[in-house]
DNA sequence: GTAGATGCAAACGCTTTGCGCCGCG
DNA sequence: CGCGGCGCAAAGCGTTTGCATCTAC
């Protein structure tokens, strides 16, 4: 198995050709994230080639209720809760190798933090946006995102792998109101204590 | 003067219309940097309201040099070179607080290495290519890169403050010759050693 | 003269790893 | 029964920080 954190985000897209009238701004709403099918121990270690045992299927079901963005010390708490006897080392171990199989994706934010996250190669791709006013992090719709990655870097003479597109923004609710944001329809941030340092 | 490394990227584009024909797939052929002045350590510190030290010179100096994306060590090797006396604590006080001015930007690629790299706020916005092959990262224009950040952020009800486009390639060059890269023309890594680990 | 900067070395915090035991297959 | 996986604790490593000294202004 491998070793560490990182591995190229996949493109998740099956590469557009130009769209016709604008790379964006039609379409739905954003919203957070798509309803995933659970991470299924049996299956999924098998398709790995991994032994099924406790502290996995502990971390996989850990992952499925944190949904969303998470990070290493966070899982480690929900595994726990699951399986007491998961330790820490277990999940920096099957972090990264969650990753460079596409099951998960990670980002960093500029915080010396990694947070993890859900990956479905069939969706379309995403963009991250880090809400700064609470360290949140979401996961929107970005259309055509990979065909205009691959458009930039083609240019330049390279073949496209994967991208990713990180937002910073500010909370409008916030920004009218400066007590809200508590009362986002963000989820609760499912990050360790110290998020913004 | 700021703690951290990390400030979020500014925007660096005068929010854009949505372009009538497409968000890209026209214009120049992608370099890698465009010249600028070097920073004149008088004038950029009376802005910022340090004291002109000879650290500060060595550490601007050498960013001068550097011209593309680097670390802290490397920016350390450099400027020790200018000023033997340069500490690593010093280097690593002043990153982020470049980053926090806007004169620099910094990056992480997931590798557990944060790069560093020139800011010019009046110039378009760019993406950053990660060359797999060989560890470089490179710079290029990204046309309408903020308008559609900021469209697809706006779309899920969030006011856009930066953005960054990260882009993982590999070179067509080193496809065709697997010995190649080496001979691209990429100019050599200002990274510390261990680049992909 | 004094607030701000620096260098040094120790501390930090997240992540990784060596090792011996354990349990899945 | 054997090898992969696990937990523990120690090590790593990039970065940060406390403190005494120094220096730009």
């Amino acid at each position: 198995m491998s070793t560490t954190t990182p591995i190229f985000p996949p493109i998740s897209e099956p590469s557009f050709p130009p769209p016709s009238q604008g790379a964006g701004a039609t379409g739905a709403t954003a919203a957070t994230a798509a309803p995933r099918p659970p991470l299924n121990p049996e299956k999924l270690c098998s398709q790995l080639g991994w032994k099924v045992t406790a502290a996995r299927r502990a971390i996989f079901k850990a992952i499925d209720k944190l949904d969303g963005y998470f990070d290493a010390e966070v899982l480690l708490v929900q595994a726990k809760k699951l399986h007491p006897a998961v330790s820490r080392a277990t999940v920096y171990r099957t972090l990264p190798d969650l990753c460079s199989n596409g099951i998960l994706r990670s980002t960093e934010f500029g915080d010396g933090h990694y947070r993890y996250c859900r990956h479905d190669p069939d969706a379309p791709p995403t963009a991250e946006i880090y809400v700064v006013d609470c360290g949140r992090i979401l996961k929107v719709p970005a259309p055509f995102l990979s065909w205009y990655a691959a458009t930039v870097t083609e240019r330049a003479g390279y073949e496209l792998i994967g991208q990713r597109l990180q937002t910073f923004a500010r909370c409008v609710k916030k920004k009218e109101d400066v007590n809200a944001c508590g009362s986002c329809e963000h989820q609760p941030a499912a990050v360790a204590p110290a998020p913004m340092r």
